[in-house]
DNA sequence: TCTCTGCCTAGAGGA
């Protein structure tokens, strides 16, 4: 039988004598049940206590463990598979993986070089091909871990005739082999990436040496335990491989050379990696940090010894291989534990979206369904599907990585989307596998990225730029000058403060007061003072238009950084080739990327003399650590009156606002929107401190646009600023009469004239964007009220979706309202129920003044 | 019943 629950108490662990010998054994009560736990089982009983949740397989009638049995910890804990080789090596080797950042070293890239080349052997690609193609694609990671183009190519081609020559005995040939395979299991809380099956058997690939006969125990570690992940799919497999591709240059004098090594995978190995796994889960759950006394670790002989010492030392932990150095100050440290906490907390949150993978009962906003593939196309990489698939309101987009399965999404193989349209989805995938769903693959990635950029800041920043950040230090400005900005003082302060600053200036940039362009300007001035330049921001699309803004004016030499899919066509020609190497980014004035590249392995290599960070309201400060690590100068660019981080954070902007309120310099005048649309903003947001430009901007309005006949439109549409009453009665978050007047309005607007281009509509809700979007033509722009933040149109619709007491949370913060209502350059409709809006003070008086030139009656 | 973007998820070195 199989029992999953809540450990309601723990007994402790006695040794017994059984016809078979001493045997080990514990009770754990689940839910009131008592279990009873035999031989290494026992050993969970000191792992857990009241309050775990733990999961049982295979229980006899008595609820006790048997030879079969299976215990597994935490099951909703998703623990990696790497993590727990690391963990078997030594727990603190698998804790110092996780906060510290990939070291840019040779080996590293080398590893991840021979694996791609694997990947391609695979496929049937040519060795020379293969190796020439993938070294030059990193040819400016390979310079920068200190290795010659020349050199690697050489040492990665040995490596990958070890790979081929062996390919070449194999009686499988190509066939047989599967590469790169994601394996998921809920059950067992466990996932990984197995870097291929050869006929259903785990292969992995080193790119060391072992000479032995047997692989080493980790990896067998790491083999066995995606033998356990296949034995969740069905497949039973009895043996395991690790490919050493060292082995090939060694001398055979040395012993067992040959590169693959094969061993069994019994039931004893099987049981003893998930107990292992379970370890790392309690240790998870606690969110402890291990000591290394967990293992019989021998730190005399670790290579990790030194950093392992280092990093006790600072953060005053307890380490089995002793600590050094001298530990940061006590509210760094307290800073540090905090954020620790706070992005493991957000960790085990994803990790909850595993769950509901599972049950296959995930609401439509993770997955697009009723998929048919119709095209099949093969390239170079794999393959690409074009499928056919109805309208959706999934959060997928373009770029995204996916799960596309036939149906359950924890068998489903990674595919990344090229292409998103209502009525198709273009992914490419390295298998041809029947495909008729895709899945969100819930990624943690971002964690890890900001677990490095928060020990760099923390245990490795500078002291200055620490003391700044903490508060403990006031920053400092200098005289320059700087040519001033036409009729906008207030731009050209900005510009001159950004400048000015040795160690900190904050840009406050209400709605449509030019923003991008101050960045572009202060940018160019920088670089003309002979500055190297980070410019960063935390979406790929933001990053984007800073940077078409500053070409406009500037000739700056620039380096766009980022992902093919991430960066977008207008700048994707700035971005490195194969023939580049590093020089290109050390040389560069200007180099941007998202702040999640910063913390990327080539980013950390980079220094900068200022960094420009743009949204940064938006930038929780750990978030914000990977860019701030790159430059002693940092300029911050947001508005705290916009929307903030989704984490539940302080922003870094509004933490070093309040801090450091003389480093702030706000710009005033906005370019954007008539003077009717900017009033309540303007008076309610900002103190009324913000004004047109000018007075053809106070006076904007629709009739100034080419072809628009305003008298089509009817009353109150004539009005700048107009409200339309709807009752509502919503279904969900979908408020279906809304839909419908918005649609209705959109195509008033159409009709008199107004390009579909030039109309957008926003609403707070997902599915409800998603039910306009269907009814109205392609051109109009219709997203959520966060995701339209940065934008503008000539013309906004706003369906509120407001109802009842507006108790969604997501009316909650009064700053998105803001946003919502300053997208609108000439003409705003807002569409909702008056009596759901009423209830809420802010959203009353917004009804009252969009009806302000109202004259029909209530 | 809320909002949501990043990123190629690779790893030598010892017994």
């Amino acid at each position: 039988m199989d029992l999953r629950g809540t450990v309601t108490s723990v007994g402790s662990v006695r040794t017994v004598g059984t016809r078979y010998g001493d045997r080990e054994v514990a009770e754990v009560y689940v839910d009131g049940d008592e279990v009873t736990l035999w031989g290494d089982w026992a050993e969970t009983a000191e792992l857990v206590d009241e309050g775990f949740d733990v999961a049982f397989y295979d229980l006899d009638g008595d609820r006790s463990t048997t030879a079969d049995s299976q215990v597994v910890v935490e099951p909703s804990y998703m623990v990696d598979v790497t993590a727990v080789r690391s963990w078997v090596q030594c727990p603190r080797i698998q804790y110092l993986g996780k906060i510290r950042p990939t070291p840019m070293e040779y080996p590293v890239v080398k590893g991840t070089l021979v694996h791609q080349v694997f990947e391609d052997l695979l496929r049937g690609a040519d060795v020379d091909a293969s190796v020439e193609r993938r070294v030059r694609e990193s040819g400016a990671e390979v310079e920068l871990s200190g290795e010659s183009i020349e050199d690697a190519l050489k040492d990665v081609r040995q490596h990958a005739d070890a790979i081929s020559g062996w390919l070449n005995q194999d009686s499988l040939g190509e066939d047989g082999w599967r590469s790169e395979v994601t394996l998921v299991s809920t059950d067992l809380g466990l996932k990984g990436r197995c870097d291929a099956l050869r006929r259903g058997r785990p292969v992995e690939l080193k790119t060391g040496k072992s000479v032995g006969s047997d692989p080493y125990f980790q990896d067998k570690i790491q083999v066995a335990l995606y033998a356990l992940l296949l034995r969740e799919r069905g497949v039973y497999p009895e043996t395991g491989t690790v490919i050493y591709t060292k082995n090939a240059s060694l001398d055979r004098s040395e012993g067992d050379v040959s590169p693959a090594k094969d061993f069994t995978v019994g039931d004893g190995l099987l049981d003893f990696a998930l107990r292992k796994r379970n370890e790392v889960a309690a240790y998870e759950r606690r969110i402890e940090v291990p000591t290394g006394y967990e293992a019989e670790a021998d730190c005399s002989r670790c290579f990790e010894r030194d950093p392992c010492m280092v990093v006790a030392g600072r953060l005053q932990q307890e380490s089995k291989a002793g600590e050094i150095g001298e530990a940061v100050e006590n509210h760094e440290l307290e800073f540090f534990n905090e954020s620790y906490r706070s992005i493991e907390e957000r960790r085990r949150e994803v990790y909850g979206e595993f769950a509901e993978l599972a049950d296959g009962g995930r609401s439509s906003e993770y997955s697009i369904t009723d998929v048919e593939v119709e095209r099949v196309e093969e390239d170079g990489e794999g393959f690409v599907l074009h499928c056919r698939k109805p309208p959706d309101a999934s959060k997928i987009r373009e770029g995204d990585v996916v799960l596309a399965s036939d149906g359950d999404p924890l068998r489903g193989e990674m595919a990344r989307v090229k292409q998103l349209t209502p009525e198709e989805i273009v992914v490419s995938i390295s298998e041809d596998i029947r495909v008729s769903r895709f899945d969100v693959y819930p990624s943690e990635f971002g964690f890890s990225r900001e677990l490095s950029a928060l020990h760099d800041f923390v245990l490795t920043g500078e002291r200055r730029r620490k003391d700044v950040f903490f508060g403990e230090r006031e920053p400092e400005f200098r005289d320059v000058d700087v040519g001033s900005i036409d009729g906008n003082p207030s731009q050209t302060d900005a510009v001159r403060r950004g400048l000015a600053a040795d160690d900190l200036c904050l840009i406050q940039g209400p709605p449509g007061t030019g923003k991008t362009y101050t960045i572009a300007r202060l940018v160019a001035a920088s670089v003309d003072r002979g500055e190297r330049v980070l410019l960063s921001s935390y979406t790929n699309r933001a990053v984007d238009n800073a940077v078409e803004n500053l070409l406009k004016i500037s000739d700056a030499n620039l380096v766009r950084v980022g992902t093919e899919g991430g960066v977008g066509d207008s700048v994707s020609h700035l971005m490195l080739d194969g023939d580049d190497g590093a020089d290109a980014l050390r040389d560069a004035d200007v180099v941007a990327a998202t702040t999640s590249s910063c913390s990327g392995r080539l980013m950390r290599e980079l220094e900068f003399d200022r960094v420009v960070l743009d949204e940064a309201s938006q930038l929780t400060s750990t978030a914000a650590f990977a860019a701030m690590n790159r430059a002693p100068r940092w300029v911050f660019v947001g508005d705290q009156m916009q929307l903030p981080p989704v984490a539940p954070e302080e922003s870094v902007f509004e933490r070093l606002l309040e801090l450091h309120p003389d480093s702030a310099v706000s710009l005033d005048k906005q370019y954007r929107m008539a003077q009717r649309i900017q009033a309540f903003s303007a008076g309610e947001f900002y103190d009324g401190t913000v004004y047109p430009a000018n007075h053809e901007v106070a006076a904007k309005t629709l009739d100034d646009l080419s072809n628009v006949d305003v008298d089509k439109l009817e009353d109150p549409l004539r009005d700048t600023v107009c409200f339309v009453d709807v009752e509502s009665s919503p279904q969900g978050n979908v408020h279906m009469e809304e839909v419908e007047k918005t649609a209705e309005v959109v195509e008033t607007l159409l009709d008199a004239g107004v390009e579909g281009d030039d109309v957008g509509v926003i609403t707070p809700f997902r599915v409800q964007a998603a039910e306009i979007s269907e009814r109205v033509p392609d051109d109009v722009a219709v997203d959520t009220v966060d995701r339209f933040q940065g934008s503008s149109k000539e013309a906004i619709v706003v369906s509120l979706a407001a109802s009842g007491e507006m108790e969604s949370p997501v009316f909650e913060d009064d700053r998105r309202l803001n946003v919502a209502l300053t997208r609108a350059k000439r003409k705003l409709v807002l569409v909702g129920d008056v009596s759901a809006l009423r209830s809420r003070g802010l959203y009353s008086r917004m009804v009252d003044w969009a009806r302000a030139d109202d004259t029909t009656p209530e």
